[in-house]
DNA sequence: ACCCACTACA
DNA sequence: TGTA
DNA sequence: GGGT
């Protein structure tokens, strides 16, 4: 759902050449994590704890997956963006993650509303909620939604696989009330079917247990294949979470013949030893061998080969979501960052990439955003870093 | 007043 | 358009 | 809902 930019037409001056261009500062000597506060209405607010990069950019700060400090009024500002997501308010939900992300950083408990408020990304409706969860421990509006039917229900249909805002809200207006009810209704999609019969396992979250052993048979069964194969798990559990949704891998091969036709064989072998046991979303992109007869300009790049499928656990025979990922060794590092997330990670990387350095940077790739749009290639997560200009953060402090 | 990430399937 |  |  983007409205496709198209191209720009104009602008863009060759950006990228990093160094510090923009103005988020660091104080010179960065032999541990010294960051100081940012630019623009500073002046006045020196007193943040330099340990706290105040951004509006979460990239730029490490975000652990527990805070520290401020954890219950987290969850409590979790639960209003929740809220505002199942409401289809994404731009509102985004200032609540902002603020949420801000706050998983920050080194001590808040202890004021004026602290509070120093915090970039808190503005006066969120620093009000902080308020009152100074004195009362609480936030009401937090408190109102978990007590509200209406949200429990519209959390629970949502959860479906094929599910999202406007179909629990419609499956809510006919008044159902459980995942049984909702099985009978006569517009289901095929997807929708099947998220409703898997609901029961796919709900159950996964130890990194349980996601060791899906990796070791994945790990079998594509290296049977090609044994040269790269094979990197990603997602939460890269990002060092103990229970996890689902699994994310991202395969890759250094010869890109074999690359092409990969997922294809991966998923006809785990059909046939009986793990896969359904296909929810199968993207099969292939390569672009015609593309100088396309439209003058040199886009179409090969995007990467997707299936998000329902893998049977052997030890406990609970059906697991795992998501499988192609990526041809050129777009190998762009997958991997893409992939680990967090989501609002990679949001903030993008949008740093696009406002602080006029690059685009999606899972297939870094490009810079000169007229005729050039991909600048890159070997590791650690190079797109550096040609960003910004610093290294480790995947467990990608939390944001 | 404008921006807020980005891309693909069903 | 809805969902991932 | 907040930053620019
Ligand atoms: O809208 C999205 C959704 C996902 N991702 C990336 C980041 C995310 O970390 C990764 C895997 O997605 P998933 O939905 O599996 O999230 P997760 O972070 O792995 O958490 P979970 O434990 O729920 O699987 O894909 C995005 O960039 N944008
Ligand atoms: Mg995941
Ligand atoms: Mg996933």
């Amino acid at each position: 759902m983007k409205p496709e930019p198209l191209s720009e037409t104009f602008v863009q001056e060759e950006s990228y050449q990093t160094e510090s261009t923009s103005k988020d500062r660091r104080t010179s000597s960065d032999s541990e994590h010294n960051f100081t506060d940012d630019e623009q209405t500073s002046d006045i607010e020196f007193d943040l704890d330099p340990r706290f990069l105040n951004t509006k950019y979460e990239c730029l700060r490490p975000t652990p997956l527990k805070p520290k400090y401020n954890q219950s009024l987290v969850e409590l500002l979790e639960v209003i963006e929740h809220s505002r997501e199942l409401n289809g308010e994404e731009r509102n939900a985004l200032s609540y993650r902002h603020a949420i992300a801000a706050l998983k950083a920050y080194p001590h408990n808040i202890k004021s509303y004026a602290e509070a408020r120093k915090i970039i990304g808190v503005g006066p409706k969120i620093g009000n909620h902080i308020k009152e969860f100074l004195t009362t421990d609480t936030i009401p509006e937090a408190e109102e939604i978990l007590a509200s039917e209406k949200y429990q229900t519209l959390d629970i249909f949502s959860r479906v696989y094929g599910v999202g805002y406007k179909t629990a809200l419609k499956w809510y207006r006919k008044g159902y009330k459980s995942i049984r009810e909702c099985m009978r209704d006569p517009y289901l999609t095929h997807i929708q079917r099947l998220g409703l019969e898997l609901f029961n396992d796919f709900q159950k979250k996964m130890s990194r247990q349980d996601i060791q052993e899906l990796l070791g048979i994945l790990d079998t069964i594509i290296k049977s294949i090609y044994s040269d194969c790269i094979i990197t798990p990603v997602g939460g559990y890269r990002r060092g979470k103990e229970f996890n949704g689902d699994l994310d891998v991202v395969v890759s091969h250094p010869q890109e013949e074999i690359a092409n036709n990969l997922l294809k064989d991966i998923v006809e072998k785990l059909m046939d030893t009986g793990h896969l046991k359904h296909k929810l979303f199968y993207a099969r992109n292939k390569k672009d061998t015609s593309s100088e007869l396309l439209s003058s300009h040199r886009n179409v790049m090969d995007k990467l080969d997707k299936c998000f499928c329902a893998f049977i656990q052997p030890s406990t025979q609970i059906c697991r979501q795992v998501d499988l990922i192609i990526a041809p060794y050129s777009q190998y590092s762009t997958a991997v960052l893409g992939w680990t997330g967090s989501k609002q990670f990679e949001r903030s990387l993008r949008n740093y990439a696009k406002k602080e350095r006029n690059m685009t940077l999606t899972s297939h790739g870094l490009f810079l955003n000169v007229i005729p749009k050039r991909q600048v290639h890159v070997t590791s997560e650690r190079e797109i870093f550096n040609i960003l200009g910004i610093p290294w953060v480790e995947p467990e402090m990608r939390n944001c």
